[in-house]
DNA sequence: CTTGCTTCTACAGTCGCTGTAGAAATTAGA
DNA sequence: TCTAATTTCTACAGCGACTGTAGAAGCAAG
């Protein structure tokens, strides 16, 4: 016995939201659903299991273009798995030097802070050193930064 | 002699692309610059400063938003400074979790890619695993992971 | 039978830009 | 001085990954 799910179900179920799952549909991440006579969508098991698994990558940060690799590939099973390692890495890459951004960033905004000793804005640290390094810090940073 | 600069030398000299300081001008972040006779902006060396304060407060991860307010506050430095403390210890505290985050992936991601083997899609732990989370995992995790 | 929830479609809005088109102004080179 | 290349102008569309809106229709419970 199949079990079948409205599209509130399967939003539940999967965790992903009903907007979403037809935004899902609408770039062909996932098929089209059968419908009921009224129009309705109706949707399995399996499709409940991939919206967990396009949930699942987002959160990791894959793209939507990445999943649809993905989806394609575990759609596969035959073929070698050289293009998921090879998303995977370059995932992983990406994850890294946001992470090394980030850590910049928090050390920026942590002496910021600190050097806020609570009087007023002209002689306030976080907004003087934003203006101060804006002139002498932006280049070398900002290169990296842009990368996203 | 105060030194004038057209778009382009602003954009030049800030870093700040000149399709961007338009961008800026028309939300409201800079200014609307004085013309000359053909419609052409002209910029002074205070408005170029400023869109270094812009660019990196942007690297910093500041929202157009939050700094609309920094400009604010900068331009009244009688004012006290807890709101900009206020605006970076927030934003510290969002670049954290941030951070926590992006190492939950990247050991996950770490994980993925040691357990592929690099044989056939069909055992490969980076689409499996993706599947198998996909029912466990998910739910405290991505509860965190949604506010972004 | 009514009330209120779910679902439907289609489209606009979010953020922070980036890119396009077509015209006018300016600059550099021959 | 003429021409060709570059810069600038405006106005608007597009990006990614959704989210929200409006208005209509379906459906379940009291």
């Amino acid at each position: 016995m199949q079990k079948e799910f409205t599209i509130g179900q399967a939003a539940e179920t999967s965790g992903v939201k009903v907007t979403t799952i037809r935004y899902y549909e609408s770039v062909g991440l996932m098929p089209e659903p059968r419908r009921v006579e009224s129009g309705r969508r109706v949707y399995g098991q399996a499709s409940v299991d991939l919206l967990g698994f396009i949930r699942h990558a987002r959160d990791l940060g894959f793209t939507v273009e990445a999943i649809r690799d993905l989806i394609d590939l575990q759609e596969n099973p035959g073929t070698d798995c050289a293009k998921a390692d090879e998303l995977a890495r370059h995932h992983l890459v990406e994850t890294q030097k946001r992470i090394e951004q980030l850590r910049v960033l928090e050390s920026e905004l942590m002496r910021m802070i600190d050097g806020c000793a609570g009087g007023k804005v002209g002689s306030c640290e976080i907004v003087t050193s934003l203006f101060d390094h804006s002139k002498c810090l932006s280049d070398h940073k900002s290169k990296a930064l842009k990368e996203q």
